[in-house]
DNA sequence: TCTGAAACGCACTGCCC
DNA sequence: GGGCAGTGCGTTTCAGA
């Protein structure tokens, strides 16, 4: 499962934080030379360790300061009804994530909006226009206490 | 509210997708020159618009494959609970995202984890173990149908 | 797997329009 | 606002231990 050491968790723990980070800077903090920091930085990404490299942008200066949580149960569970919500769903440029859940409801959608009215007109004119919905619940972030990419290793 | 124009908007979806792009490969896709590219990148940092560069890692490989959404209240609603609600959560390394919630339930946290018997444990002596937590609520992600960084603009 | 050195390309600066 | 040219630095490669 697992083929890191602690100088690849390293790494890892930088890069998450900081991508920036040159193997330099990387090869000082860890008293190595640039070379096996490089190589293994290169080795990481081409294992999948490293998905990709991302720029995160502010959602309030783009001004998308809504962010919901909403939930939908759908009517009924054939395997063609749920691909074809899935796939309308990835298409979806408001929904930044969705996840099949397990338990009482069955996905659960992180969407970003201008303002609750733009809200209102995606849930009846897109989410609502996808067919076998059945439950559709939303909450709102009222304020972030922490949001970070990073996963801990 | 926006200085962007549409050049700027383009390099920021541009970045959000691989910020591992050159100047150079970005100005040949707008036909411009790396001059202008590199100004407004710089422009976008400083304004804040990109808040940071960052490498997304596979939480699968690192084995953390358990993602878990944990909906929690609190028993009182005084400033100085929620405080210190908010503070001991923020130090927890498992909880990748919270959030303060509109409606039933106060607090809304992703989850990361090895393993259901290691999300019973640290539901059980992690946050269970922090004061003032009413009801506790989790479901778990079964399948990732959309996972993104980006915002779209 | 690491060190060290050499080659290349890009980031970054300054000056021009 | 954008283009052009020069410098330093980081990335990338490779020989050797």
């Amino acid at each position: 499962m697992e083929g890191l050491d602690n100088t690849d968790k390293t790494i890892l723990r930088i890069l998450q934080r900081d991508s920036k980070k040159t193997a330099k800077e990387i090869a000082n903090l860890l008293n190595l030379t640039v070379s096996p920091i490089y190589e293994r930085i290169k080795r990481l990404e081409s294992k999948g360790y490293i998905k990709k490299y991302v720029a995160i942008v502010n959602n309030k200066l783009i001004d998308l300061p809504i962010t919901a949580y909403c939930q939908v149960s759908l009517k009924s569970h054939d395997e063609s009804f749920i691909d074809k919500f899935e796939n309308q769903i990835i298409n979806l440029k408001e929904v930044q994530e969705c996840y099949h859940m397990a338990g009482q409801i069955d996905f659960l959608l992180k969407i970003n909006m201008r303002s609750l009215e733009e809200y209102h007109d995606f849930i009846r004119y897109k989410l609502s226009k996808i067919d076998n919905i059945g439950i559709l619940n939303s909450t709102f972030s009222l304020k972030v206490i922490k949001h970070t990419s990073e996963l801990y290793l």
